[in-house]
DNA sequence: CATGAATGAGGGTTCATTCAT
DNA sequence: CATGAATGAACCCTCATTCAT
C-alpha cells in the first residue's frame, strides 16, 4: 500500500504529463508532425527542458503518445452516444456525424489529422480499433455488401481525413456531415434509402469535458 | 533567333533541373514534405550545394515544383487512356484503376502521397483539376446522385490517399483496385450494378516513359 | 533573496560570457569588425557552437558588446591615473600617453582599433564620452584656443587611430608617446611650451588586471 | 609596331578595366573592404563572372588596384593646384583643404576611406608618397618644429581619416576645413599666426574630370 | 575573350539531448 | 525531480573561383 507522499507525487506526475501532452498536441497541430517541437512544447507548458525529458524520451514517442491520448479522448466523447445505436450501420453513421461535429468544435483536432495524414491515424487510434469492429458487425448484419474489410476501412478513413482537411481550411455545413455519412455508407454497400435513414437520425450532441486536451 | 550556344545551354539547364526534381521526389517521398531535405537531395542527385541553389531557392519552392512535375507526369501517363472512355463514371473508374496501378508500379509515388496527405494533393495537382471536372460531368449525365461537389471530391480523394498509404505499406490485389473503383462510384451515388460494370472494364495498360521521374 | 543555486549559476554565466568576449576580441582584432567570425570565436574560446548562440545572437551584437567591454576595460585602467591630474590639458596629455602605453602592452588592442578605424570608436566607447568632456573643460580653462569641438575631437581621435596602427605594425619609442601628446595639444591650440610641460610629466604606470581581456 | 587590331583590342581592355574599377570602388565604399563584393561588382559593371577574372585574380588584388586608382585620381585633381604654392606649409594646407573639398563633392570617397581606416591609405596611395615629401620640405624650411617624421605623418593622416568619417556621416562647414588645416599645421609645430595665414588662402577650386571614377 | 553553370569551402543558425547543480 | 547551460550534429545559405563551351 502506498503512503500518502507517494500518492501525491503520482498525482502531480499525471498532471504534468497531461500538461505536456496538451501542449504538444497544440504545437503538432500547428506545425506538423515533423516539426522541431520540443522548444515550443516546453514554452507552451511553461516547463524546463530537463523536465520534458523526465516524461518523454524522443520526438517520436511524444507524437505516438499524443496520438493515443487524442484517440482516447475522442472515444471518451463520442462512444457513449454511438453505443446507443442498435444497428452497426447506424453506429457508423453516428460516429461519422459526431466526429465531424467534434472537429468543427475543436479545430486543432482537424489540423492535427489533416497535417498528419494517414499516419496520424496510426496504431492505437480510435480508427484502428473501433472502425474495423463495426465493419465486421455491418457485414454480419447483412447491410454491407462490401467484401474486403481493408478496403472498407479505407473507404471510411479516407473521407474522414479529407473532411478534416476541409474543416481545417474553411467551414462545413451541417448538411455536409449528414450527406457525408450517407455516402460513406453507400460506399460500403448500404442501400441508399437505408443509408439516408441512418444518417439522418438526430443524434444526441457531444459534450466536451471542461479541461479536454482538444481545446 | 538563338545561336547554337544558347540552345545547348538551355537544354543542359533542363536536364539538370529534371535531375534535381527526380532526386527531390525520392527524398520527399521518404521524409515527408516538411522535412529538411536539401542536403539529401543534392546527395541523391549527385550535385553540389551551390548548384541546387541555382535552381531552387527554398524547401517550399522545391516541394511545390515537385508536386507540379509529378502531377504533370501522372496526367501524361493516365489521361490518354482515360479519355478513351465515353461516360464520366467510366472515366472516373478508369482513372481510379489506373492511378492505383501506377502507384503499384511506382511505389515512391504511393509514399509521396501517403506522407504528404491532403497537402500533397495541393493546388495544381491532377486531382484539383481533373476530378472536379469529371464530377460535374457525372452529375450532368444523371449517373451521380450526389449533390455537393466538394463532398464528392472528398469521397474520391480520401480513399485514394488511403489506398496509396496501403500500397506504400504492403501490397494490394488487382481485385482491390476494381472493388475500390466500384465502391467509390457507389459513394457518388452510382447505381451498384452500373458501378460494377464500369469498374470491371479491362482498361488498357499504362506505359511508363523510359526516364519517368516516378521510377 | 536568491538561493544559492541561482547565484552560482549567474556567476558561471558571467564567466562564460567573459570568455566569449575575450575570444571575440582577439578574433576581431585579427580579422576586422566586419569579418564572419563566429566560427573562429568559438574555436578560440574553446566552446561549442550552441553555447555561442546562448549569449549572442549576431555578429553585429557581438562586435558592439566587445567594443563596450573593451571601452570599459580601458577606462578602468586609465582613468584612476588621469583623474589625478588637475588641469584638463594635463588630463588629455595623461590619457594620450597612457593609452599609447596600454596599446604597446596590449597589441591586440592596437590591432582592434587599427582595423576597425573610426567605427571601432563607436558609440559607448571611451572616446565619445571622455574626450569631449575634457575638451570642453580645456576650452573653459582658456588653455585651448580651438573653437570647434567636433574638430577638436577629430584632432585627438585621428592621431590615436594612426598611432595604434603604427603600434600594430611595428614599435614606437617612449619619445614618440611624449611628442605625440605634446603635438596633439598644440593642435588644440595649447601654447607649445605649456604643451611640452604637460606632456612630459612622469605619469604613474598603468596596471593591467590579472585576467584583463586585453591580453 | 602594333597593328590596328591590337591597338583597338588594347583600348577596349582599358575601358573594361576602368569600368570594373569604378564599380568596385562604389561597392567597396558602400559595403566595406571586407565585403563579398565580386557579385555586386559584375552586376554594377554589367559583365559576366568569367570576364571579371580576366582582369583581377583575387579580392585583395582588386582592393589594392582600386586604392591605387583612387590615389592617382586624387593626385591628378589636387596636385596641379597644390604645386602652385611656394611654401611647404602652404602646400600642406592647400592639400588638406582641397582634399576635404573633394570628399564633400565625392562622398563615396569619404566612405571609402572612413570604412577602410588606415588600411585604405595603404602603399601606393597619395598619402604615403606626397605627404612625407612635404613634411621633409617643411622641416627643412624651418617652419615645422616637429622632429619625428613618422609622428608628423600620423598627425596629418589621422585627422584626415576622422574628417572623412565625419563627411561620410553628415556635413561639414567650409569653416571646418580652414580650421582643420590651421590646426593640423599647429600640430606640426607651425606658429599659430602663420598657420592661420597659410590655411586661409583662397585656393583655386578643384575640377572633377567628366568621367572621374570618384563620382 | 566572354559567358555563366557548377563547384565546394566557409560561415551561419537551430534544436534534440545530456548532465552538473 | 526540476532546472537550464552546454553540446554538437544537422541544416541552411552565400560567394569566390574554375572551366567547358
Amino acid at each position: 500500500m502506498k503512503d500518502h507522499r507517494t500518492i501525491v507525487a503520482e498525482e502531480r506526475r499525471q498532471r504534468m504529463r497531461a500538461r505536456l501532452l496538451k501542449g504538444a498536441f497544440q504545437v503538432l497541430s500547428q506545425y506538423g508532425s515533423e516539426a522541431k517541437v520540443i522548444d515550443k512544447v516546453i514554452k507552451t507548458a511553461g516547463v524546463s527542458r530537463g523536465t520534458f525529458y523526465n516524461y518523454f524520451k524522443t520526438n517520436e514517442e511524444l507524437f505516438a503518445e499524443v496520438s493515443r491520448a487524442v484517440s482516447n479522448e475522442i472515444i471518451r466523447i463520442v462512444d457513449p452516444i454511438v453505443v446507443q445505436q442498435r444497428d452497426p450501420a447506424a453506429r457508423i453513421a453516428c460516429g461519422l456525424v459526431l466526429v465531424l461535429r467534434l472537429a468543427k468544435r475543436a479545430p486543432i483536432l482537424a489540423h492535427f489529422v489533416a497535417r498528419g495524414g494517414p499516419l496520424a491515424m496510426g496504431v492505437g487510434n480510435v480508427a484502428t480499433e473501433v472502425v474495423p469492429r463495426e465493419i465486421r458487425a455491418g457485414r454480419a448484419s447483412g447491410h454491407f455488401t462490401i467484401a474486403d474489410e481493408e478496403l472498407a476501412f479505407d473507404l471510411v478513413l479516407g473521407p474522414i481525413i479529407m473532411a478534416f482537411h476541409r474543416i481545417a481550411q474553411s467551414e462545413i455545413s451541417e448538411a455536409y456531415s449528414t450527406q457525408f455519412a450517407q455516402n460513406v455508407l453507400q460506399a460500403l454497400g448500404v442501400e441508399p434509402r437505408l443509408a439516408k435513414e441512418y444518417a439522418s437520425v438526430d443524434f444526441a450532441d457531444i459534450e466536451l469535458p471542461e479541461h479536454s486536451m482538444l481545446i
